[in-house]
DNA sequence: AACGTTTGCGGGAACGTTCCCAAAATCTGC
DNA sequence: GCAGATTTTGGGAACGTTCCCGCAAACGTT
């Protein structure tokens, strides 16, 4: 395990002062084409490879960027990470990534420990629309760039990525409607999230648009698992409301629900149909493959990584909202 | 947005050397109680943060260890992973992720990468037991020390964290035959992955140990996808084979094995029974519950992340294999 | 030929720590 | 009260970079 090998060490090799070895390495101009290659040259011969961290001391930064999000049990935060990963890595950036297990708690220690390892700026999917609002405020007042993702808050300072929540759900439910259901239940998502009340609206209004009457009754306010999809559907079986289909918050909360209904015999989509909005690859690993809102996930890593890019460079650039289209995915769960 | 604290600032503030804050905090033996207090009380009052960017390059070491994962599509990483962060996160390292996407190339560009960050250490699920081998020897020659888990390649270099494939794929099949089942379908996994062979043995020796004869034709080769399960299943439909059930590789196999079996309306369990290995809380999302070998992903995670805590304290930490245990879930899949 | 301007390079401080070494202060025992 | 041991402190180099500054050589211009 030999010492790896530094620009001093290329500064003798080659007679020449450490200032011009750096120049060569950072493709400074004032410097001669000659020089410079033989120095690319020898640096390659010799297997050179710059000190990060020396670099990072020098330069005050520390070239990695936090990532938290709510949670990795479904493939959602994969796929997001990826497109960040896809952006952030050939830039040098390591990406620090931590699950916050939708606890404010935890999302606040892991924001601490980003900031003790002093990322250069932090992509995040909140877990609680209001909780640690502050938090995230001292954040970019110190210096520390914040990009938020699909869960944002309304009222929150710093650039947001996200899907138009409030439309598409509109659209599904309209699809719900035009395959002839009228007894359209909702699952309600928690009401920390903003999304939850978003999808809501959206709701409400394919309702009102196409006349059907809004029935409190049909709208169940559920959590976030699994479980809480199952829970959800017994819940309505045990009420006895007539219902013909489903439009839930998270393809989790589909499948728990439309688990439960098949458990109980109910066939899907023939009396009641499913429908979600996320769009993981959860939905079409089930049976019957689900209908869903599907959120381009990767592209919406890429983009926040590209925002929180441009905002470490540029402490002055602006904050935006960049709204990325969502596709409506038809599948078995709500056609027969 | 003020510069951040450092020891100088609290040297001037103090009239103490930096020599001397420096041992405070460092909780060195060589300093009166009272100074150390009073720097500490100093230190809290003024907000000081160490910088680790700095203390990393005076120390040669970068407090970072890196993951690399075949994929995060399934949640099986994702609990190693928070397994991994809980142990290496309070010892202050950073932890950087890397997706291999089951292809040996990105593998190595990860690697690579990972090299380049100065990672401190490398804790790897390798997506092939054979391609990168040379690699990874010489990056525990350059003195980064690895930890290989679930995934390993049986004649490496290195410490490893398994659970014992062949056992429990015996106890697995036993489980069906016990439950009447004669004509037992293998998925068999991709041959470049080390854990295929192992199941497949326990498999074999399952079937001889209840002197079941040993049919080539029932054992499908197929490759990790919910698709390559899917076409396993087809294969099988079309080959006109009696077969009753299915031990597949893993839960993802099975999974897609089991939509294409009651798309074609055949009964599960009732008909065909479905056993996999892996236990992903994905075996709970779908209906019917999958009964699989369920691995203990956290526990997976934390032995690995203190095996590579010791590697990198102790550079001739002796390399060792740790078996755990995993635990055969019997769920609806499988029993009527 | 004398002048300014550009180009290419070296010297060395600086980033924020740690840690070796020496100096100063305090404590021992007689 | 003094030599010597011990504890506590300060000075400053070092980790591997980058970058400002100054200097020399080469280049143009009149």
């Amino acid at each position: 395990m030999k010492k790896p090998v530094t620009i001093k060490d290329l500064s003798k090799h080659l007679l020449l002062s450490t200032s011009t070895i750096s120049r060569a390495l950072t493709n400074d101009k004032n410097i001669r084409k000659e020089t410079r290659e033989k120095v690319l040259q020898a640096a390659q011969e010799l297997g050179y490879k710059p000190n990060l961290t020396a670099v990072n001391l020098k330069l005050g930064r520390s070239n990695s960027v936090g990532v938290i999000v709510p949670e990795m049990i479904t493939p959602f935060a994969s796929q997001v990470l990826e497109g960040i990963q896809e952006i952030l890595w050939p830039e040098g950036y390591r990406v620090i990534i931590a699950q916050s297990e939708e606890d404010p708690q935890t999302e606040k220690k892991n924001l601490q420990l980003m900031e003790q390892f002093q990322v250069d700026g932090i992509i995040i999917c909140v877990c609680d629309q209001a909780v640690n609002q502050s938090l995230y405020l001292q954040i970019q007042q110190k210096g520390i760039p914040m990009v938020f993702y699909d869960r944002i808050s309304k009222e929150m300072e710093g650039s947001q990525v996200i899907v138009d929540d409030y439309m598409k759900s509109v659209f599904m439910v309209e699809h719900l409607i035009q395959t002839g259901r009228k007894n359209i239940v909702h699952l309600h998502g928690p009401s920390y999230i903003n999304n939850s009340a978003e999808r809501f609206k959206g709701y409400k209004k394919a309702l009102e648009k196409h006349k059907i009457p809004y029935s409190p009754e049909l709208v169940i306010k559920t959590g976030l698992t699994f479980d809480d999809g199952m829970n959800a559907a017994r819940q309505l079986l045990e009420s006895n409301l007539p219902f013909d289909s489903i439009f839930a918050f998270t393809d989790t909360l589909a499948i728990g629900a439309m688990n439960y209904l098949r458990e109980q015999n109910i066939k899907i989509p023939e009396q009641v149909a499913v429908a979600s909005f996320s769009g993981t690859t959860l939905s079409t690993l089930v049976y019957p493959q689900l209908t869903t809102v599907e959120q381009p996930l990767k592209e919406m890593g890429r983009t926040a990584a590209e925002m929180i890019l441009n905002k470490i460079s540029d402490k002055s650039y602006e904050d935006k909202t960049v709204v990325l289209d969502a596709k409506i995915k038809i599948r078995a769960s709500t056609t027969v």
